[in-house]
DNA sequence: AGCTTGCAATAAATTTTAACTATTATCGTA
DNA sequence: TACGATAATAGTTAAAATTTATTGCAAGCT
């Protein structure tokens, strides 16, 4: 039995595909075709189930499966051991980011990080919550920056920030004249919402503790991107909720619509998360560091209250 | 990396010697050499540091070597799943007994087991305490039937018996009349013991509760068996303390110099012991309940209290 | 110093194994 | 029936692990 071998059994899992499996390991398709056989062949146990498409794990593939990941990931943490002996940062890291933050986040804290931890090679890629928590889990990614608490077993979170919800309000809205608003203003029902998956659409609808748990059989116009909804808001469909953050991007004009809560300001938590098993544990700490000082100048904090990013169970 | 590499450092970390390593993992001193300078070439750093005699592990290299141990017995675990699927009970089973368990536990069970488990190829060694602990964590033993608790981090316990202590008190001795005896009646100085190293030993000098640290500077008749003890007593030189299923082996004549304690009588806890990591579980399950069917017939419970088999830090 | 001894490292040859290319076999399905 | 997708097999090549034989090197001894 090799490391080599699970690696390989690991893809096939993956991917229940012999093809696509050897694509990803750089390897032909007979490489893993024979490496897996002879891993069956020495257990004397068929970890695949060859008869069913697409490929399947046995029973006893599913355990050994498990225990592979045990194996592999315990294996890659040598090298680990070795960076952090050495005070070395550096290596690929691959980072994934929430739609909703990415684009306010990124620009602030990459070109600092680069220029501190030039070895790091990071790759970045926007992922919505639920992506973001299945690649960690397979180890696709080495650490995520999304709206927290998850409340995941395997997943380890550090909070970056509390950024508070801010309301952009047009002139013509009820709301207008309050130059301070409370969470008790607010009527989901003129309120512009991120389309379906963002979580930053689910702490919206979790912070109007709306009843209604089903939203989608009424009509509703959705976007996926804030610069959106502020032009429909602007147009008089309703007011809509940003992250803080995006307020500090808008025209002299924008901030003028902008309406801030009440203490305890709600506000959505975000942290960088990362698998238990803390490989490139070193890259996650520089990482937490460099964003968390990038973080504090930025947002002052006032009184919050944090509203849950996950979904109402339906 | 592959994990045959590992075993190779963890078995020079072992032996602190090239040669003696590869003698023991069947393959010449080169390969050794090799194996472990690429390893240590592909992780660029040094795992032994070869200028001391004999050879020891660097810094880094203790970390190496703690991290292999943890990969290697995780992989070792993969064919563990595998046997356990198919409710194979066999193979190498590496067992230690501690010297005064062994001549009484040991034919009570080894048929019985054997029978019940042909597969099984049993190795059983006869070990004092503190190397069967230490020869479980290095892996060299699979479980091992000890007096507990041991209070060892890594180490589990299932106790398979009390066995009390039986006072042996020949015929001119001042307690010879009385048919029970007590914990209170006993004195240290007037009691045989099993020289150093067994935890019985240790046991009996708990139970007498001496405050003296230090037995050695005073004259002491001691003995590695029970057999001599005896004797020894028979020959006026002091009482002694036996554990019960060593007094079932005696002769009549002997059965009468016999005192059992009152209630509750001091006793020792005899438990398999085994790795946390659990490796071989099944065939350790396998075993507890043999034993402890065979000893459920043997003693016939009382009041126990248990005594601590440690030895008292000095 | 010069010699021996006990190791580990190196060199060169051999064996084993992993991986590749090309092909075949086996499905499900059009 | 033929075709497409996919995994298994055959045969070959390249890479690697391992072996035998030898060298290097320090410690201990005369």
């Amino acid at each position: 039995m090799t490391i080599t071998q699970l690696k390989y059994v690991l893809a096939v899992a993956e991917h229940q595909n012999f093809t696509k499996a050897a694509e990803k390991t750089f390897v032909t398709q007979p490489t893993l075709s024979m490496q897996i056989q002879k891993l069956e062949d020495q257990l004397d146990v068929l970890i695949f189930d060859r008869t069913k498409k697409p490929i399947a794990l046995t029973e006893i593939g599913k355990k050994i499966v498990q225990q592979a990941k045990n194996i592999v990931n315990e294996a890659d943490r040598i090298q680990d051991i070795v960076d952090q002996q050495k005070g070395f940062i550096g290596g690929e890291f691959k980072l994934g980011i929430i739609p909703t933050v990415m684009p306010t986040l990124l620009p602030m804290f990459l070109r600092n990080f680069t220029n501190k931890f030039p070895k790091v090679h990071l790759k970045i890629e926007e992922l919505n919550t639920d992506d973001l928590i299945q690649k960690l889990d397979e180890g696709h990614l080495d650490a995520g920056i999304a709206a927290t608490p998850l409340l995941q077993e395997n997943i380890k979170e550090r909070v970056l920030y509390y950024e508070p919800f801010v309301g952009y309000i047009p002139q013509q809205h009820r709301l207008a004249s309050s130059s301070r608003i409370t969470i008790g203003d607010l009527n989901i029902d003129d309120i512009l919402l991120l389309e379906d998956g963002h979580c930053f659409r689910d702490g919206v609808i979790n912070l109007c503790k709306s009843a209604k748990t089903n939203l989608d059989d009424r009509f509703q116009i959705e976007s996926g991107s804030f610069e959106t909804l502020i032009k429909l808001s602007e147009e008089g469909m309703g007011m809509t909720l940003l992250p803080y953050l995006h307020t500090l991007d808008l025209g002299e004009k924008q901030k003028a619509n902008l309406h801030h809560f009440n203490d305890p300001a709600p506000a959505r938590e975000v942290s960088l998360i990362y698998p238990k098993s803390e490989l490139k544990i070193q890259i996650i700490d520089a990482m937490f560091d460099v964003i968390s000082g990038v973080v504090r100048g930025a947002i002052a904090y006032q009184d919050v209250q944090i509203i849950s990013p996950l979904p109402n169970k339906k």
